[in-house]
DNA sequence: CTAGGGTTAG
């Protein structure tokens, strides 16, 4: 008997089993106890089972069981997933004479604990009768693995069959009917919750609520539940902080947690998580850092969520260098915390350090998701880094999303950005599911790289989908026209649009005063304007450029009036003032303005250009020809540019010069602007290809007209990302056909 | 034997 030899409880020797000492005093518990001893000690699991089995059989041959015997080989199996064990032991069961439907819950049970629904629902529909521990167990099962549908069903195959459900079922079905968007059928059920007296007595079943009713968008029944729960705890309020915080509504979450340290309830690790991303929202560095002490206080600092949680935070704040310390606090980061970190990175324009972070993620083989590479795409297409861009979007189709509307988006952006709307037109076109996002995103696109056809096309396609457009549709639609020079239909889109007042803000009157001014209709661009309720400093701005390319003097002396009501001083006026006396040789005026912005201590922008050569990003300033190592072979490059260019009909434009000086000096400066310098650079390296370069301020006409011809001269295309929009200079002619 | 809440995006 050796095999039986094993240490009882006491510490004493015994070679036989209990059952077998037919020990009528406790013999089915010593039975049991002997049958969860074996379990543990057991190295062999395989024989383990088998032995138990053996042991079993005798035990039933003996009628000596209970269905509480079979619990031990019962844990066993679901230790060891194994569903034969479970089948024996079923059938064992029916053989000592207990029927399906006493031994049912602990099988449903112990199945599902082995993940295998399968067995789990065969033994379900074979009970005639269920005990409602069963319904709850198969109830929980499908919500666990996301099967709502089923869940449901179930539930209501439950009420179809007279069982009532309990705390159990309530507080598991809830997030089935959110997950489903069953608000009807949710309501009945919670109907039932209030009949039963589960929703105060339980809270279990409160939070449950509380959690669909947010997940419902309805936060102010989701308070309605949480003040009738009568046991408030953790869990109950955190689900409510998170609807708040989820909805937006950030100040209630705030609240809701300061009133939860009053009540005493002591937050959690997902309480932390939640209401760090509030503070966050409304910048609230003051709450927010409080709530790290307490987090840290609470013990609570670990977990990987609420740490992500108070980096997402400080990123929300600006205060990158806090970011960073609590970033490197954390010892493994996973896919989530990465993204926080890159998508902030990239939203405090600390875009190389995003992407450096993000090769760091690939490095450390954690997978990027779209939400990554759409925050490192963004970061690329903000500082137009086309090489750069051109390798996510490697890393994007070997991950599989290709096709995915938010790693599109950002390939799109990127490509639009880069000055290839083809190439962004070809990511649009493959994506498996397109939004409204995805529409905006390509039409910008089109609009900045002045395709307003293309644009129009796609907002029409858009309307035929009867997908409905939002403000910033609108606003694309209505840059394109603006960029292609269709004034026609930029009027009538935007006509059809001021009846819907709400869709329509200042940027969108901007971009028609701009659209309108530009083509001289200056009174019409006043007359929009005035119609504005609150008439903002970028509205008069653009208005008063448009007085500047028409050089309306006087109409620019009363705008600059009006905008000094607003903003006295303000920079960008002067500057427009100044180049408007300027270009109509009232030098004297140009003093004045000059002389306010030297009392102001205003400077103005230095013009400059950046060419990407052999993946390195080169730098421009606008007169400054000592700036890069190879100035001599630049301007020798430049200078014979500038005589072929001239060869073929160029002339300097010397409106273009704001500065009082002799001719040939005017000359001299135009040569000297940051693009020409750029491009000169450019065509020495011998760049392959098209030559891209961008530009912080608007491309003048004398560079537009030179750039024209030297795309003719070196037979190139030259694409230039001016601070508006884009221009594509091919075979002596720009895409925006000289209206920009 | 069965139950409730969290972090990232265009």
């Amino acid at each position: 008997m050796g095999r039986y030899e094993l240490q009882t409880g006491d510490g004493r020797r015994n070679n036989t089993p209990p059952v077998m000492r037919r020990d009528y005093n406790g013999g089915l518990i010593a039975f049991s106890r002997f049958l969860s001893s074996f379990a543990t000690k057991s190295c062999s699991p395989e024989s383990s089972i088998h032995s138990q089995f053996r042991l079993l059989c005798v035990a039933c041959d003996s009628s000596l069981t209970t269905t509480h015997t079979f619990s031990p080989l019962l844990r066993q199996c679901i230790d060891e997933r194994s569903i034969s064990g479970l089948k024996k032991i079923q059938t064992q069961m029916l053989k000592s004479g207990f029927p399906v439907e006493l031994s049912g819950s602990k099988l449903v049970d112990a199945s599902l604990k082995c993940g295998e629904i399968g067995y789990a629902r065969q033994v379900f529909d074979e009970m005639r009768e269920r005990h409602i521990v069963t319904w709850n167990s198969l109830i929980a099962y499908f919500i666990k693995h996301r099967r709502s549908k089923e869940a449901v069903e179930l539930y209501r195959l439950m009420i179809t069959n007279n069982v009532l459900p309990d705390e159990y079922t309530l507080s598991s079905v809830f997030k089935a009917f959110s997950d489903l968007g069953l608000e009807k059928e949710a309501r009945r059920s919670h109907g039932l919750a209030v009949i039963l007296g589960l929703e105060v007595s339980n809270v279990f079943v409160g939070s449950a609520l509380v959690d669909m009713y947010v997940k419902f968008g309805k936060t102010r029944e989701a308070e309605l539940v949480l003040d009738r729960v009568e046991e408030k705890d953790v869990v109950l309020i955190t689900a409510l902080i998170v609807g708040y915080s989820q909805k937006g509504e950030d100040t209630e979450a705030v609240k809701a947690f300061q009133s939860m340290l009053v009540e005493k309830v002591q937050p959690n690790e997902y309480t932390f998580a939640s209401v760090l991303i509030s503070c966050g929202n409304l910048k609230d560095i003051g709450n927010g850092k409080l709530i790290h002490g307490l987090m840290i206080k609470s013990g609570f600092e670990s977990p990987l969520a609420s740490q992500t949680s108070l980096l997402t935070m400080y990123l929300r704040c600006s205060l990158v260098d806090d970011s960073l310390r609590v970033f490197k606090c954390i010892e493994y980061p996973n896919q989530v915390t990465w993204t926080s970190l890159i998508s902030g990175l990239v939203q405090n324009g600390r875009e190389e350090m995003a992407l450096t972070e993000f090769r760091n993620m690939m490095r450390d083989s954690v997978k990027p998701n779209s939400f990554t590479l759409s925050s490192a795409l963004r970061g690329c297409s903000n500082l137009a880094m086309f090489e750069e861009g051109r390798q996510v979007h490697g890393i994007v189709s070997k991950y599989g999303f290709d096709r995915d509307k938010y790693a599109g988006s950002g390939l799109i952006d990127l490509y639009g950005k880069c000055g290839y709307s083809d190439m962004a037109r070809l990511v649009f076109d493959t994506l498996s599911e397109v939004d409204v996002i995805s529409f905006n995103t390509m039409i910008y696109s089109y609009a900045q790289n002045g395709f307003g056809h293309e644009a129009l096309e796609l907002f029409e396609r858009m309307i035929n989908l009867g997908m409905r457009p939002n403000d910033v549709t609108v606003l694309s639609v209505l840059l394109a026209c603006n960029n292609a020079g269709l004034i026609e239909e930029g009027c009538a889109i935007f006509d059809s649009f001021r009846k819907d007042k709400i869709m329509l803000t200042n940027d969108h009157y901007a971009c028609m005063v701009d659209m309108l001014g530009r083509a001289g209709r200056l009174e019409e661009a006043e007359m929009l304007i005035n119609e504005v309720i609150n008439p903002d400093l970028v509205l008069w701005r653009t208005l008063l450029s448009a007085c500047k390319i028409h050089r309306k003097v006087e109409m620019a002396e009363l705008i600059t009036r009006k905008i000094f009501e607003i903003a006295p001083g303000d920079e960008g006026t002067l500057i427009l003032m100044s180049n408007l006396y300027a270009s109509t040789g009232k030098w004297n005026r140009v003093i004045e303005m000059k002389s306010e912005m030297k009392e102001m201590r205003l400077k103005k922008n230095p013009a400059m250009s950046w060419v990407e050569v052999d993946r390195e990003t080169h730098t421009f300033m606008a007169g400054d020809l000592f700036l890069h190592p190879n100035s001599e072979k630049v301007l020798e490059t430049l200078e014979e540019l500038i005589r072929k260019a001239k060869d073929l009909g160029y002339v300097e434009d010397k409106s273009c010069v704001y500065q009082d000086m002799e001719e040939t000096a005017k000359e001299r400066s135009l040569h000297q602007h940051s693009e020409k310098l750029a491009i000169a650079f450019a065509v020495w390296r011998n760049v392959g290809g098209n030559i891209r370069i961008l530009k912080n301020l608007r491309v003048c006409v004398d560079c537009h007209s030179w750039i024209k011809i030297v795309s003719r001269v070196i037979n190139r295309e030259i694409i230039c990302r001016d601070s508006k929009r884009f221009h594509h200079f091919r075979d002596g002619s720009c895409s925006c056909g000289d209206y920009w």
